[in-house]
DNA sequence: CTTAAAATATGATTTTTGTCATAAAAATGC
DNA sequence: GCATTTTTATGACAAAAATCATATTTTAAG
């Protein structure tokens, strides 16, 4: 049982509103796991029960759409929590969340967050932004589905992905995911994905190295994802 | 200054989990409006500092994206609250609000309801429970506008129109909407839903009386919504 | 009531995007 | 290391949707 004092959920997550001794009753209630990636953390239709903390690692929350593709919604790193509308609404998961790289977690059962969410009032209201700073995210969220094309989509994607998750050494994307995931993330067919990043290799606006993506001009991509 | 407690608004939003003082407490410190259809409540951008009680009439929830054309990602009526994110986020309207009839509302300011949501647990659990369930639906938006067709999403719209507003005594949506709002709920151009629309009409899945509609098939509807 | 403006409707055309086919490259298993 | 599978890539075509033009209907204004 480790300590969840020095965690960095702790640090980024509604967790940082609670005291010591809060803190003391979390790390003797929480499980922890490792999950490898392309595990599933959760899947849409199951019943939680509690939130998960990610110390460790991405994943994508996603839906099958009747169409029978996959619609990733949200990507989430770690510091973050995962499962906080589920509990809140008593309701099993909406979205699917599996590890896109080896993960970290710990699961604080409901009842203790309930808890804290009763007795402090720091961290209800956290948790609350928390969960109204995604509500905010996915209104626009539907904006840029509903009205941008999949060039602009691509573009803002590309550059969401290194703002949130950083690039590596050698300029390219820290997150690396499947031309399918990604087609998967802007709502569109991965041919046509692939076709319009070679596109923006061939223009100079990225470079593509093996499976790998730098952004070489971010501004023209700013541009385009208008 | 009239009565919250009869009132519509406290027995479908959080409001009902304050007890007689408290609502004696909101009733003195409200504001009541009257606005008139196609006028605002509030538009994006503004700072709102308190939420709105809809008590009569309903509106939309809108946001003018990058290429000019406006986004409805929300329909709001009688007996909800509106403004709570923003309340929360302590952030300025993400969406602007416009009456679509006449309405009567009511303003009740932040520093009130944010007494509640540290006094009373079931008020807050129950405010935290409405905007989850609003991150859940919009979600489920963000999968339909990336992954439907226009036609599936239009029937669906239609469908949703009945089932949340109802319909009149000769079979049509008690909401009426333009063909530009109507296209600006399922995000495509206003001549793309009004041809749909007539096809619809050819097809017998609906009937066009003006501008007014009725759904005629709604299992076949059901079907194209997917 | 008449005219102007706005909303609805429809056709023609272009652009965007999806689908199917196939090839090349990379990853995986033995 | 080689065969197989998966992923990435690209072309050809089809389908979906946007745009532009224009007509008709409805609404609003004087």
């Amino acid at each position: 049982m480790s300590k969840c004092e020095q965690c960095i959920v702790r640090e980024f997550s509604s967790l940082k509103a609670l005291n010591k001794e809060e803190l003391l009753k979390v790390a003797s209630c929480k499980t922890s796991y490792t999950i490898k990636k392309g595990e599933p953390l959760f899947e849409e239709g199951e019943t939680i029960n509690g939130v998960y903390c990610i110390k460790e690692g991405f994943c994508k929350l996603s839906k099958l759409s009747t169409n029978g593709k996959e619609q990733i919604v949200k990507l989430v790193k770690s510091g973050e929590l995962l499962g906080q509308r589920s509990m809140v609404s008593d309701e099993p998961a909406n979205l699917s969340a599996v590890a896109l790289e080896d993960m970290e977690v710990c699961f604080i059962p409901k009842s203790e967050i309930l808890g804290f969410f009763n007795k402090n009032n720091q961290f209800s209201l956290g948790l609350m932004k928390s969960v109204c700073g995604d509500l905010k995210e996915s209104d626009l969220h539907v904006v840029s589905m509903a009205q941008k094309t999949v060039k602009n989509r691509l573009a803002e994607t590309l550059l969401y992905l290194q703002d949130t998750f950083g690039k590596n050494a050698d300029n390219t994307l820290k997150i690396q995911l499947s031309r399918e995931e990604l087609a998967g993330m802007i709502g569109t067919a991965t041919e046509s994905c692939i076709r319009i990043l070679s596109e923006f290799n061939k223009s100079g606006l990225i470079e593509i190295v093996g499976k790998k993506i730098a952004i070489k001009d971010a501004n023209k991509l700013k541009k385009i994802a208008e």
